[in-house]
DNA sequence: TTGACTGGTACGATTCTCTGACTAAATTTA
DNA sequence: TAAATTTAGTCAGAGAATCGTACCAGTCAA
């Protein structure tokens, strides 16, 4: 395998550098957060998320998702709000200290992704993205269903 | 971000789909191996490999490969062998019961990617795998080095 | 041969994760 | 509409993974 790795591992070697150089400069900028925090944090769409959804697409039981939520929350990142359309539930939220570490994220993601493009090249890291994106379609059970 | 997800959010996903599905054959294979000790396992070289390598390849500490090969050698899946050109030094290698899953892991790998390739196309498959691997360059620290 | 460096281990503390059992609201069924 | 079932989430407890600090033993250079 070292001779020729399989797509998994050269896709989690991609994925880990990707992961470490972001969350390493949202910490530098003075927000504590951890790799599974982030990994929930992430996934949190503009208008609040379920915490059962969050926990499906992070691949995580309801119950991490909890513990990590409520990390977030202690922190002020993330707020739970009832969700109005059923009162079992509750919308997971991106509080004020979650908006601010935002942007850092979203920086170096660029810078990162600009990177990318400059060692491959303008049409090979645009079919990297399509070819993942079409992928996402096989491999990810959340997707396929409408996200309302 | 959940209208574009980047490419990190991209790798993820797919990199978490496929360890799942090899992990989960493995395992039901009779097999019992965690995660974590797959994922260190995965690096061990042909001729064996040492502790710290591994550690750096997998992204843990020293500390952290220690554990988990320990676990592994407990089941029985790796031996510590000492280093012939290092005597404070000892190789990792693959045991018997690590040689017999081997196979297992590979026949599933060798699916997936079949999959994957029939959802793409071949020359996109093709075109992926090469991108990743070319990614390697900038983002495997340890890949730059040579391996010995 | 001494001092700096390297490969690895030991210990202790946190963090992450799961299983199983439970409550409450929503939905379906009779 | 009342009962049964499903769904959203929590609680409690246990096991796995991870790290930081400190340490030992072998190597290597001066």
């Amino acid at each position: 395998m070292p001779e020729e790795p399989n797509v998994g591992l050269l896709l989690f070697i991609a994925y880990r550098a990707m992961e470490k150089r972001v969350l390493d400069a949202v910490v530098d900028a003075g927000f504590d957060i951890t790799p599974a925090q982030a990994r929930v944090f992430q996934r949190i769409g503009p208008d609040g998320t379920r915490l059962g959804d969050l926990a499906e697409q992070a691949q995580v039981t309801k119950q991490t998702a909890g513990f990590l939520v409520d990390q977030l929350e202690r922190a002020g990142y993330v707020e739970r709000v009832p969700d109005p359309t059923d009162a079992r539930a509750r919308l997971v939220r991106i509080a004020e200290r979650g908006r601010q570490a935002m942007p850092i994220a979203a920086a170096v993601v660029v810078e990162i992704e600009a990177e990318w493009t400059a060692h491959l090249g303008q049409r090979r890291m645009a079919d990297l993205r399509d070819a993942l994106t079409r992928l996402r379609e096989i491999t990810d059970p959340y997707a396929r269903r409408p996200t309302q």
